[in-house]
DNA sequence: TAGGCATACTCGTATAGACGAGTGAGCAAG
DNA sequence: CTTGCTCACTCGTCTATACGAGTATGCCTA
C-alpha cells in the first residue's frame, strides 16, 4: 500500500443501494471518527477523492457536503477541506449573575476570559431608543419604547456571542446605563443602584441553524447551529427590568444550570 | 402578471457578484419571510424555477440545498418542496423535577404532554447493565458498572427526544428502577425512597447538528439541530445518583430556567 | 536579499444531459 | 366499485466539462 493521501479511505459497495455519495461520505466520517483524520488535517483534495473512488467530482462534492452541514468539516477556497477543529469552549454557570460576581470594575465577560486564559473583546457596542418587537414589549409590560444596547463578544479574536438588551425607557433615560460603559458590575449593578433590586432572571434556550445575517456577525462556519437565549431580569416587585437577547455560536458554548430538587 | 407558480419570486441581478444560486435562494427565503409562501406550502418545482430564472437544474438544486441546510424548507421525493412547518414545541421548566411533581402514577413527560393536548408515547424502552463510557464513570464517581435505561419519547406520532439514564449499579440493581416501569413518579421517586433523598441537579447543555444515527431515530428533517442535554442528580450527601443523557430535537423544544439573582 | 511573477493546485460556480425512483391522478379492466 | 395500470410530474443520483478565483511555492529579476 502506498501512503496515498487517500490511505485511510476503503472502497465502494457496487451491490449496496446506499447512494455513492452518501456511502463516500460514510467513509470519511468514519476515518475522522476513528482517528485517521484529526482535527486541523486537511482531507484529500476533491481531485485525489475522484481518483480514488473513480466517481466525479460533483459526486465528491456532493459527500463532503454532506460532511459539512454536519458541521464535521470546512473547506476553504484554494487551500484544501479540513478537520473541523474544536475551538474553546465557554461555559456558562447558573451562578454567573450571582451578586457577588458583581463587584468587579470589567465586565462579567471579560474577567471570566481572563480567568480561562482567553484575551476577549466586546465589540460594535451600540446604544439607542428604540419601539420594541410584540415579543420584547410582552415580555417588558409594554412599554411604548426602550433603550436598546447591542454589542458583539469575541474570545481569542473570534465572535462567539451576539446580545442585545432591552430596558424600559422610563427607567434607563439618562441614567448610566444610556452610557456605552455603564461601569463596573455593568447595568445590573446599575439597575440595583436605581432601587431596583434584583429577584431572579428567566432564561428561555432556543437552538436552530442560524440565519445568513447570524452567520456573517458570528462568523459561523457551515454545520454549526446557534444557541438562543432569552433572558427576562425581575426585580423584587416582580417587574420585569430588562431583557436580554442573545445569540451564541453553538460551539463555543456550554450552557450549565443548577436545578433544586424540592 | 399571470399567476405562475413563481409569481413571488423577481429577477436575478446579473451585475451582482454575489452567485447566482445565492440570490435565488436569498429570493425564496425573502419570499417565505414575508409569508409569500407560508408553512406547509410548496414552493415551485424545481423545473419551474430553472424556467423562471433561466438557469440550470443544478443551480437551482443549489439554492434549495442552502434552504434545506438553513431548516427553512423540507423536500420530499416525487412531491415537491415544502415550507418547513413549526411542529408543536414542548416547554421544560426548571421546576420540572420538583418534588411536587412526583406524585402522579404516569410518566412526568406524558402528564405533561396531556395537559398541553398532545398524544405521548415511550418507546423502545431498554433495561441492563453495561460498563459506562470514561465521561459518564467520571460523572458518576467511576463505578465498574452501571444501570442503563434507554427510551424514547414521542410527541403526537414524532419522536422528540431521545434519553439514557445511568445508575451505579450498586444502587439500583434488584430494586424497581431496574424494571421497565419503575412505578408512579419515575425512579426519581424510588431513588428517595431507597434513601437517597435528592438534593439538586447539574444541566449541561450544548447544542450541535446530529450524527446520522440522531438523524434516523429521531426523524430528524436536514438544518435541525439537537439539544444535547446531560443532567446529573445528586443526593443530599453529595453522591451523584444519577445521569441522564438527552438528546432532543430542537425545533421541538424551549428550555426554561430560572436564576435567582443571590 | 526583497519583490514580483508564473505556475500548479485548491475549491467555487455553472452548464447540459441522463436515468432512477417516489407520488398521485386518471383511466381501464375486472 | 375496486383494483391495477399508465403516465406525467416530482425530486434523487450521477457524469462530464468548463472556467473562475484563492493559495502556496519557487524561481527570476531588480
Amino acid at each position: 500500500m502506498a501512503a496515498s493521501p487517500s490511505g485511510a479511505l476503503g472502497a465502494l459497495d457496487p451491490t449496496s443501494d446506499r447512494a455513492v455519495f452518501r456511502q463516500i461520505a460514510d467513509q470519511i466520517r468514519e476515518a475522522i471518527d476513528r482517528g485517521r483524520f484529526k482535527e486541523g488535517d486537511k482531507l484529500p483534495s476533491e481531485a485525489e477523492l475522484v481518483e480514488h473512488y473513480g466517481v466525479s467530482r460533483m459526486t465528491v462534492r456532493n459527500s463532503l457536503a454532506i460532511l459539512q452541514t454536519e458541521g464535521l468539516v470546512v473547506s476553504e477556497h484554494g487551500r484544501g477541506v479540513f478537520v473541523r477543529p474544536r475551538p474553546p469552549v465557554r461555559r456558562l454557570a447558573s451562578d454567573r449573575f450571582a451578586r457577588r460576581h458583581r463587584e468587579q470594575g470589567k465586565s462579567a465577560f471579560i474577567v471570566e476570559a481572563e480567568a480561562a486564559g482567553s484575551k476577549s473583546e466586546v465589540d460594535s457596542l451600540e446604544v439607542g431608543e428604540e419601539r420594541p418587537s410584540q415579543d420584547i414589549a410582552a415580555r417588558l409590560g409594554s412599554p411604548r419604547r426602550v433603550l436598546v444596547r447591542r454589542r458583539r463578544y469575541l474570545l481569542d479574536g473570534r465572535p462567539v456571542e451576539f446580545a442585545t438588551s432591552y430596558l424600559p425607557l422610563d427607567l434607563a433615560r439618562n441614567t448610566p446605563i444610556a452610557q456605552p460603559n455603564p461601569g463596573p458590575g455593568g447595568i445590573y449593578a446599575r439597575l440595583e443602584e436605581l432601587g431596583h433590586r434584583l429577584d431572579h432572571f428567566d432564561e428561555e434556550i432556543k437552538a436552530r441553524m442560524p440565519t445568513p445575517q447570524e452567520v456573517r456577525t458570528l462568523r459561523l462556519a457551515s454545520g454549526v447551529p446557534v444557541i438562543h437565549l432569552v433572558r427576562t431580569a425581575y426585580d423584587t416587585e416582580g417587574r420585569a427590568v430588562e431583557v436580554c437577547d442573545t445569540v451564541m455560536a453553538a460551539d463555543a458554548y456550554v450552557l450549565s444550570y443548577r436545578l433544586p430538587a424540592t
